[in-house]
DNA sequence: CGAATCTTTTCTGTCGACAAATAGAATACA
DNA sequence: TGTATTCTATTTGTCGACAGAAAAGATTCG
């Protein structure tokens, strides 16, 4: 692939080779384990090592490349062996967002959410896996921001982002089920989000988590010798 | 001040600086909106621009300093105008935090609870305010690393740090009062942790933050028009 | 005297090169 | 043949230098 543009603006190279590796990442089109080349990288995209390095930092900071001192650094693994931790996390942003949202949102921001909600649909009904768990995400983290509270936005994404490559893991295995349920639960969840309900969207912001928790565990409890890549 | 120590480990510096920054910047010694010169620091530090820079790109991407495209760089302001929010984040991670010390804590993180806590009442007993903000901070971020959540724990650092600023400029105000309250607090805690009483440390918990809010809350009320540093 | 334009200055962003550190290959030795 | 040691190769961490961008200052023109 040609990723070679002659021409970049100044300071657009890091922000570049950041949001690009950070796809590549959370779609597992770089495997959990992967080296990770800076002059590799530096030649593919036509630059110096420098701003690869400072992305390669941000991406550090996030927790999604490790870093060996003076040696390799490599595309984070995927902790399985704790993963209650993550679910209990994502179940509470779940609610917590979600009843904000309820609580502080503006009309401003329901066309954003319908939007997403139906492109979600859209990528359900077309089967397609990958824009469907990213779709999904930009939903929930839309909802995050009509709440107002930056902190648990920033928490929710980086959860949400850590659950899209075990999302990738599981489609990955049971292409066959596709679900339709989480389509109307969001749908639920946007008008409680209307109504401003704030303890119905607590209510179907914790039940829908704990779904798709539920979902995920059935796959990791019945794939105990499945050949998943460490 | 001679911080310029001629023999350095090779991969070192980038975190010495950054330590120190960010001490410089939760301590106030550095003024949210000062600005940040990267020659400045290399000829402080005795290094190139280099390793500053992976350090500035650290904190930048903790939110301790923001960055304008090609021009300066600077300590980030206290948004005092939008405080619920991190008020909001804040109580509910100490609630969750303390929680989860009580159900997953093992024997051997109690010692450092003792310590941290016996520490914390040394410094109030001091009057050292630097010093007590510091180890307060270190207490709750041991509990919550008692509750062996990553993701909380994460987020709580952080807000512990943006709320260490604040706290900095309460008593800068108020030298007056000191919180011998908030230790006794401190001991309730360590006790429903140990008796592993999952409902009393999520109310305790809740109780000491909205304490720490109120009391935050009280003085920002008080003076609106007092000479806080932007 | 004021406003618009040009110049200077002062940063940052990027580059290519070099040195240190480590892993792995090659070698020597028992 | 197995083990310890040296050597090599690869990759990172650091450096000094240069060019681009934006603000501050100087200059010209109305």
């Amino acid at each position: 692939m040609s990723d070679t543009l002659s021409e970049r603006k100044r300071g657009s190279g890091a922000r570049m080779v950041y949001d690009l590796l950070r796809d590549e990442i959370l779609d597992l089109k770089l495997a959990p384990g992967s080296p990770i080349d800076e002059v590799q990288l530096a030649e593919r995209f036509g630059m110096s090592r420098t701003p690869i390095r400072e992305a390669l930092v941000r991406l550090s900071g996030e927790g999604l490349i490790e870093t060996l001192p003076n040696r390799s650094t490599m595309v984070s693994a995927i902790d399985f062996l704790n993963l209650s931790p993550l679910f209990d996390a994502l179940v509470l942003m779940y609610r917590v967002t979600t009843r904000l949202a309820a609580q502080n949102h503006r009309a401003e921001d329901l066309p954003a959410l319908h939007r997403l909600h139906a492109e979600y649909a859209a990528t359900v009904a077309a089967r397609d896996t990958s824009a469907m768990i990213a779709t999904n995400a930009a939903f929930h983290a839309a909802i995050a921001e009509a709440g107002r509270n930056p902190y648990f936005t920033g928490l929710f994404s980086r959860l949400l982002d850590e659950s899209r490559r075990m999302l990738h893991l599981y489609y990955r295995s049971y292409e066959e089920q596709f679900p339709q349920r989480f389509v109307d639960e969001h749908a639920d969840i946007i008008a409680a989000i209307e109504a401003r309900d704030l303890d119905a969207a607590d209510r179907l912001g914790k039940t829908h988590a704990e779904a798709i928790v539920a979902q995920v565990q059935a796959l990791f409890s019945r794939n105990d010798r499945l050949d998943i890549p460490l």
